[in-house]
DNA sequence: CGACAGCTTGAGTCATTTCAATCGTTGTGG
DNA sequence: CCACAACGATTGAAATGACTCAAGCTGTCG
């Protein structure tokens, strides 16, 4: 059982100087690079994010009320269990985790935030968060006050929708995870899962530098840290991939996604549609 | 491969006594007790469905729109895989399970749908049905076309806000049954949860007749069906619990709610908050 | 270089599954 | 009304996937 959870002395790294709006006991320690306001107008990420299908002048406004833009070090918390939620982040870059400990000791993690991803969002309904965010590499995010987001939403039914479908989305991916399936299936999709995100964010589909540790993963599928090992052993005996320690070359994607077909919602019916939600794109 | 599981025929528990009054082979066969009108504004599940806290003149014009009230008999399916999107449904009465089969043939019980509950949600953001959703026992439910809702949602922002607070929580609630739980955990986790929502539905919290079968429970919580069965007489042993077939009464709910403890979200932080969202009430 | 953390590998164990047989209910037809 | 079929639930015994424990390996960093 994994107790040894990493512990990471967010508070050694941190510069004490920087911009610290939040003098709050649990004070999240956001290294904002203060001045720089994002620009969602020539994001990359903006299809996938949340002012997605906005109008221009929708579009300025919005911008306006993105009013932080932190950058965080590995091991750096976003936000902690216990905390009042106020505000989703969008992942501009890096990738961060969320998870829990349960009150036997165990962490769970309950999800991987990609480039272009919003954290937060289980956060709505019971106004506090329940997990830890957590950077896993250099990361910056967007940080979009929610009070303000949700008042703007009212006037803009464009930005309405997208919230409704961003909860709907992750909604529907965390069905796959969620079954009941073998762990070579829950690697397998999980490994063309992030090389589908990795792809969204501009890299490649195949080869790819993982943020998290073997840790993270098992944690993340419901297994055990050797368990992770031993499966990536086998899939590359087998020539599905290379792995060294967390680059990872998936060799024969196809080989994969048959494994992991059963965790595909889309598999599920006769539609071929366009793999719209990343989360099993082939190759 | 060795990764052999169940695989449960979807004959099986298909719907062998609902396959009467469906000759067609995807039309979605509700059976309407057509002209009878939902009257939102009595009724009892208010407080916890879409219009809560709607306004008396904004509630009439939500009624207006509720446009069905279909009644299911056990084994109906009310829609099913691939079907297009077009509306939500509130569970009047009665209890469904949302499920899909994978490409091997093993059937994953997504969620159940008691009384004052939505279904539908997940399928906002595909557009399309990913799951089945079929009655367990005789059931009723309010028929919410989505169109409308979100149209009427743009002008009335306290509905927005709940379909939003519905979506959040619904993530919410899927991390719990997510994570990396024994069985013991999970079933009595279900169990207290069970309960809860009975209780909410104007029931016993501690005396129940299931709506679902042990494969469906098992199915649900990632088990065999014999391991739900083995852990039902163990718990009964222990005098946690009475169960004959589908009547379960729990003798010690605080003994059931000690196994569960670590799938509470909100035993993580020191809160000691109302329990908000019912999944584990104790008692 | 040494210490450390993360990763890998092996061996034994355990929780849960699988296979198989039985039991209790419920519904059906004679 | 009873026999019988059918199905869900239970129980036992054996098999196994994944875990735990333990040791060794590899790369990193001060």
């Amino acid at each position: 059982m994994p107790w040894s959870r990493n512990i990471k002395p967010a508070g050694g790294n941190a510069d004490p100087a920087a911009a610290d709006s939040q003098p709050s006991v649990t004070a999240t320690p956001i290294r904002s690079s203060s001045s720089i306001k994002p620009r969602c107008g020539t994001c990359i990420l903006r299809p996938h994010c949340l002012p997605a299908g906005l109008a221009p002048e929708q579009l300025r406004k919005f911008e306006n009320m993105v009013q932080q833009f932190a950058t965080l070090k590995p091991g750096e918390h976003l936000f902690r269990v216990g905390d009042n939620f106020h505000s989703l982040y969008a992942v501009r870059s890096g990738c961060l985790k969320t998870c829990a400990v349960d009150p036997n000791g165990r962490e769970h993690v309950l999800n991987f935030h990609f480039v272009g991803e919003i954290i937060g969002i289980d956060a709505i309904f019971p106004e506090q968060h329940f997990a830890d965010a957590i950077a896993l590499v250099e990361s910056s995010v967007c940080h979009l006050p929610y009070r303000a987001i949700s008042q703007f939403a009212r006037e803009v039914p464009e930005l309405q929708v997208q919230l409704v479908r961003a909860l709907s989305r992750h909604v529907f991916s965390m069905t796959s995870i969620s079954g009941d399936f073998s762990a070579d299936e829950r690697l397998a999709a999980f490994l063309v899962m992030v090389g589908a995100r990795n792809r969204l964010a501009g890299g490649s589909a195949t080869e790819m530098q993982l943020a998290m540790s073997r840790q993270d993963i098992a944690n993340y599928l419901r297994l055990a840290t050797e368990t992770v090992s031993r499966i990536l052993a086998r899939f590359q005996k087998s020539g599905l991939l290379r792995a060294n320690r967390r680059q990872i070359t998936l060799l024969n994607p196809d080989g994969l996604y048959a494994i992991a077909e059963c965790m595909n919602p889309y598999s599920r019916c006769g539609i071929n549609r366009r793999r719209a939600d990343g989360g099993t794109t082939r190759n």
